[in-house]
DNA sequence: TAAAGTAGTTTATAATATAAACCAAAATAT
DNA sequence: ATATTTTGGTTTATATTATAAACTACTTTA
């Protein structure tokens, strides 16, 4: 067996819970992805902004009830990339 | 779903390949996980370390036809904590 | 005996993750 | 009305990690 390289853009504890969390809702407010990562918001703001410099997101901001509001939802770019993670993953798991 | 914490000594990519390969292999020889890891001498002696510091694995030091020898053997405490971390990433790459 | 190879370790540097400090505006309490 | 707290973040500083480069110590080969 060999081992894959792991995409170091996932391969981190809150990208990935990130990217992982945007798979499932496809698109995703600030605080909620905070809550549900329980991350810093410090932490999540640059880990936020990695993902779309990798183009694995998208993200928009606009105001909402007078408030900030930032939105982030997955690209195609970012599902490809996370599949194929959790395919190389496997070459360190499997049996 | 929850995001469960990944042992940061395993969520590396080098010291999760050298587990997984004592895993499958009980016991292995420096050189030997070098080149199944593709790994620089100098990076895989440090992970080796660390992994030795947490009690993952056990390292042991000899002379085998003149040269320096280096053993590595997983723990019970090293398969426990796979078994921890390949679990909990699972709440990673679930449906 | 000089050069090249083996089997690593140590050290320096670059990249990462993270928290702390900060910012701007809005809401709330005094 | 104005001070304080809260919201929703960003920026910056620091600690941790990963990695490669340089080094050690010895052996083999030319």
């Amino acid at each position: 067996m060999e081992f894959k390289e792991l995409d170091p853009i996932l391969h981190s504890q809150l990208r990935l819970a990130v990217i992982s969390l945007l798979i499932s809702v496809k698109e995703a407010e600030f605080t909620f992805i905070r809550e549900k990562t329980n991350a810093t918001a410090g932490n999540l703001s640059v880990q936020i902004n990695k993902l779309k410099e990798a183009g694995y997101i998208e993200v928009m901001k606009q105001f909402k009830d007078n408030y900030p509001q930032t939105t982030c939802k997955i690209t195609s770019a970012g599902i490809n990339a996370f599949e194929q993670y959790v395919k190389n993953l496997q070459s360190y798991l499997g049996k």
